[in-house]
DNA sequence: TAGATTGTTAATCGATTAACAATC
DNA sequence: TAGATTGTTAATCGATTAACAATC
């Protein structure tokens, strides 16, 4: 692989589709494909896929293309997607719940390893056998495992307060679902599901298709 | 309101993070603020700002800057949110049901008339007094209702299934959770939460955080 | 009026697309 | 070898930032 300098994050956000539309490939059995045709497949010009990728190195080959299962390969080590994350969820309303359990049944590698909620009703409920613990047992549960993920399912209100101990807990990246733009240190990764957003832009698009 | 030519798509993007502060803004009682205030806030530089704003028109006021409430209002106008939206949910998993529950409670103007499924144990179930009907009903019900909104929390198999269902059905967008790019006619808005790829590119950004 | 801050034009920056020489 | 297709450089396009005249 390549020396990777800087990769725009525009380059980042297209990898996992990437990964996406070469496993359909692989399924079919397709052992080649060109940047030509694969632009047909997934939509982006054959000339920004040769771009997205040689920002990690020559994956191709002239005259041949790229071979399919060892692309995926390399798309998958780029992303990480080589090696496990333990994850704990804040949060276990409805959405938390169902992030266990997508998670659980269809992300292998992201591993589920403790819920945590402040009202007594879930507290003790098992989710895929994780049991839901008191959410003021979660700084001492953080010194005591290494957590890599922190999944961030509360109301907006509390969501900072969550951020601050899961950094202070060491965690490595934060998947923020609350309807805030969290603070945390550089040396924490955060991604944003602003599901509030996303809809509203969706009432927008709406509105404007005839434009 | 200015005449809208081609908006571009990051603006589009920003807005809802535009009207999340100024209600921020709001409850604080804050009457007016500048783009350089608000950039200190949001983080986008006040050029953005004013840039933003003027793809709409001149909100603002020369020596004095921008009104919050009346910001706001324009904001939310802009986006749709001066509307209703008439929601249905396909596929009733814990995903779905929590997107029904989130709808309901912090999601005024977005409300879910339906929630449809293909799992017998799943219809019949009442979901914040929505009841889950049987997926087959869906066809009959689009016709019979005019639905704003169709929310594909299927399997990615089945998606593009209920995706073409739902425009011969005569929705203006759709919202997709399952992971794939469905094609949907041009009339159609389409926005996808495609979380394992957002998951992804945590996971990315966790291995890369030193670069 | 003087000061502040917008609206808007111009400059810069970055990302996408086009072109083509390198090479399998 | 001839044909195909990459890797990579150059050109274009679009989005962000800077600057400042207009004006409240």
């Amino acid at each position: 692989m390549k020396e990777t300098g800087k990769i725009s994050k525009a380059v980042i956000k297209r990898l996992p589709r990437y990964r996406r539309y070469l496993e359909d490939l692989m399924k079919k059995d397709v052992d080649r494909i060109s940047s030509n045709e694969l632009s047909n497949l997934i939509g982006y010009t054959a000339s920004q896929i040769r771009q997205d990728l040689n920002n990690f190195g020559g994956f191709g080959q002239q005259g041949y293309g790229y071979n399919v299962k060892a692309l995926h390969a390399e798309i998958s080590k780029i992303l990480g997607l080589d090696r496990d994350y333990k994850m704990i969820i804040v949060g276990c309303g409805n959405l938390g719940q169902a992030l266990a359990n997508y998670t659980h049944y269809y992300k292998a590698g992201f591993i589920v390893c403790g819920m945590f909620d402040i009202n007594p009703r879930l507290v003790g409920l098992s989710i895929n056998d994780i049991e839901v613990m008191d959410y003021s047992a979660l700084d001492e549960y953080l010194e005591q495992n290494q957590i890599d993920i922190g999944i961030i399912c509360t109301n907006k209100g509390s969501a900072q307060e969550v951020a601050d101990k899961l950094v202070m807990g060491k965690v490595k990246g934060i998947w923020n679902f609350a309807a805030v733009d969290l603070e945390v240190g550089e040396e924490v990764a955060l991604e944003n599901v602003h599901l509030s957003d996303s809809l509203q832009s969706l009432a927008y698009n709406i509105n404007h298709k005839e434009d």
